[in-house]
DNA sequence: CGAAAATTTGACATGACTCAACTGGAGTGG
DNA sequence: CCACTCCAGTTGAGTCATGTCAAATTTTCG
């Protein structure tokens, strides 16, 4: 079947029906997205929650400097979106942005709403993806107050080993709230170990 | 009716009959909690969510070193938990703990369960109430990732001017990722202009 | 009133930033 | 295949925001 994967990461969660695995790929397409587009951007209302397929996406604010902060990086088998700007319908926090070729499905309020009245399981599914993601910033928000950046650093190392090849590091100090040369002098000060 | 403070939290996102209301009030008893009593201890699994009638809280994380990190006030109408602990069935990360007398409601996995399944609404709900956390979250992280202790501290003066009466100053520049005799020195210097 | 807790203040230390110069690949075009 | 450019990454000197520690002061509350 076309959309296995994403069945799959569902079932993960709950438990669909052979019936509801067949309405639910009925609706569903995928979209192939370049290297360096944009799936939202700031200031402008974001329509869609994504499912990433496969690539890989990074979530940034630009503040008034022209700075970017990297809110969190996405691979295969998770969720991206503005999250505030598509159930309030208000203008992006964030940039999200294609780091590779990446490949999506895109719901729209529309399409979740119509799912979530024909399969209302589905509910419960995004209702523990959101919790999942609510534990993560959490953690995330603690480390960057107990942590020191050479801490946050091998924390990240540790624990998104895959990413630390895909990702130039200046987006990744800029994930970890270093500037880049600061994340340069922490690496060589670890090889000197 | 009893708990119409509560039943009107959630009727501000879902709408509840008649017969839900009462039902659902059938279910729920009040906790009165002292100033200083825990909800949760970090290292214990957490057994329930806490949605606050009155009073405030603090969830906060204590590092190896003794220190203590405030990742969360709450205060009236509002949920707090450690979520990943709850859903989880695994020792908690984090203390949550009164600041005045409180008085909540709780909700064991068993409860959520038996709501979800006679009032089915409350998956939506409850689904909503993540997404908000999680959004008020994410902000959190940019504004830490972006701004300075200055700038954050006039930030949470604005928008939670309540709080800064309630709560000690050493918690609220625990909040704020900074020491008490920085945020003084912050306050000190704002007085002078 | 008195003790404990919270806040303030000052001297000094340091982690992280800025800026500018340099290195080294990865294309690109002649 | 070389020369050129562009971008990511490195390195070093100087600076700044914030932390540490210790003492003084104020507030809270039994």
């Amino acid at each position: 079947m076309e959309f296995q994967s994403f069945i799959a990461h569902i079932n993960k969660h709950i438990t669909l029906t052979q019936a509801e695995q067949q309405l639910l790929s009925s609706k569903l397409s995928y979209r192939n997205c370049l290297k360096g587009q944009y799936l939202v951007q700031q200031g402008e209302v974001c329509l869609y929650e994504f499912f990433i397929v496969s690539g890989t996406t990074r979530t940034f604010y630009l503040d008034q400097s022209g700075q970017e902060h990297i809110i969190m990086f996405c691979i295969e088998d998770w969720w991206t979106s503005d999250m505030g700007s598509f159930i309030t319908q208000t203008p992006a926090d964030y940039h999200i942005q294609c780091l590779e070729n990446t490949q999506i499905i895109q719901f729209s309020r529309e399409l979740k709403e119509e799912l979530y009245s024909e399969i209302p399981k589905l509910e419960r599914f995004f209702r523990k993806i959101v919790e999942r993601a609510l534990v993560a910033s959490q953690k995330r928000i603690v480390r960057n107050l107990s942590m020191n950046a050479r801490d946050r650093y091998l924390y990240f190392k540790a624990n998104y080993p895959a990413m630390e090849q895909r990702i130039p590091q200046y987006m990744i100090a800029s994930y970890l709230g270093i500037t880049k040369e600061f994340l340069s002098k922490i690496k060589s000060q670890l090889l000197q170990e």
